[in-house]
DNA sequence: CGATTCCCCTGATAGC
DNA sequence: TGCTATCAGGGGAATC
């Protein structure tokens, strides 16, 4: 599922786009759309003028003030066609640009959501404002993370998947940077020790920028704008490993529900705070 | 107000 | 083989 490593990947790849203008829109799926799906037409005859990222969310800057928030949710991703033609089967949405590339947008389940806005309200109509820490910025200092976490209880898994504290993190890198810092998931982060600050400071900004070197994890359907998929579930060592054995002591990986998520660790080597 | 549960959706997989 | 049941999961809404 698309990440902050994902999403990272095609907000690089999309740069190609900037400075085109949206021609078209075809959608069959115009729940996606919000408010609704006459709000897209808004976007005919904009310009691209920047594509950013926040988070798990994909930021359109348009001529006229107005802004495209993507969000893939579960299955969803951007594909640059030469045509209209669909380069996958679940084409849910197509972008007809003026250089003549079709921005296509694939989303099995759809769960993904694109909002139409304006360039005064996306962030607070989006619930940018309520987001965390941008874990691969230079603000996000070990001091940062502590001070996030103040006064917060709970497992640290669970905390880790909360996009109001630390933003970005979805269910594949949340094992992995649990296994990395060698801290158990359902560890209570009030009993978590000045060290074990440092390891998980060290292992999200480690798996967070080997995620994006990777350019993403393919588990399922991902794939980068060009279809091609990323190369990071080569050396996943914690999501979805259990049963298999553990690749630092070789003992059996373990897993349980953490927030409603399924959660591999290795009850050896991650101890429990 | 915080924590938990439900829900959206559909392909893959397991079980019979 | 083919059917049904279960699972996966981000985040918003509803509920506790």
């Amino acid at each position: 599922m698309p990440e902050l490593p994902e999403v990272e990947t095609q907000v690089r790849d999309l740069q190609v786009v900037v400075g085109k203008k949206i021609l078209a829109i075809t959608s069959d799926t115009h729940k996606a759309w919000k408010p609704n799906f006459a709000a897209s037409q808004q976007l005919l005859g904009k310009k691209i003028l920047s594509i950013t990222r926040r988070a798990k969310y994909l930021i359109f800057k348009l001529s006229g003030e107005m802004v495209l928030v993507a969000h893939f949710r579960m299955t969803g991703h951007f594909l640059l066609a030469k045509s209209a033609k669909p380069l996958e089967r679940f084409i849910r949405h197509s972008f007809q640009l003026s250089n003549g590339v079709f921005l296509q947008f694939s989303d099995i389940r759809k769960f993904a959501t694109l909002t139409v806005c304006t360039e005064n309200a996306y962030q607070k109509v989006c619930k940018l404002v309520e987001l965390g820490i941008e874990p691969l910025e230079k603000s996000f200092t070990l001091a940062a993370l502590q001070q996030a976490f103040k006064n917060k209880k709970g497992m640290l898994k669970a905390l880790l998947l909360n996009q109001t504290i630390v933003a970005g993190i979805g269910n594949i890198y949340a094992d992995e940077i649990c296994f990395n810092a060698k801290l158990h998931p359902a560890s209570r982060v009030e009993n978590l020790t000045q060290q074990d600050f440092k390891n998980l400071h060290k292992a999200i900004q480690q798996e967070l920028r080997k995620g994006v070197k990777n350019r993403g994890t393919t588990i399922g359907e991902y794939v980068d704008t060009r279809g091609k998929h990323g190369k990071n579930q080569l050396s996943l060592r914690a999501y979805k490993q259990h049963g298999k054995l553990c690749g630092v002591c070789g003992k059996t990986m373990q897993k349980m529900k953490i927030s409603q998520r399924t959660t591999s660790f290795c009850a050896h080597c991650q101890q429990k705070r």
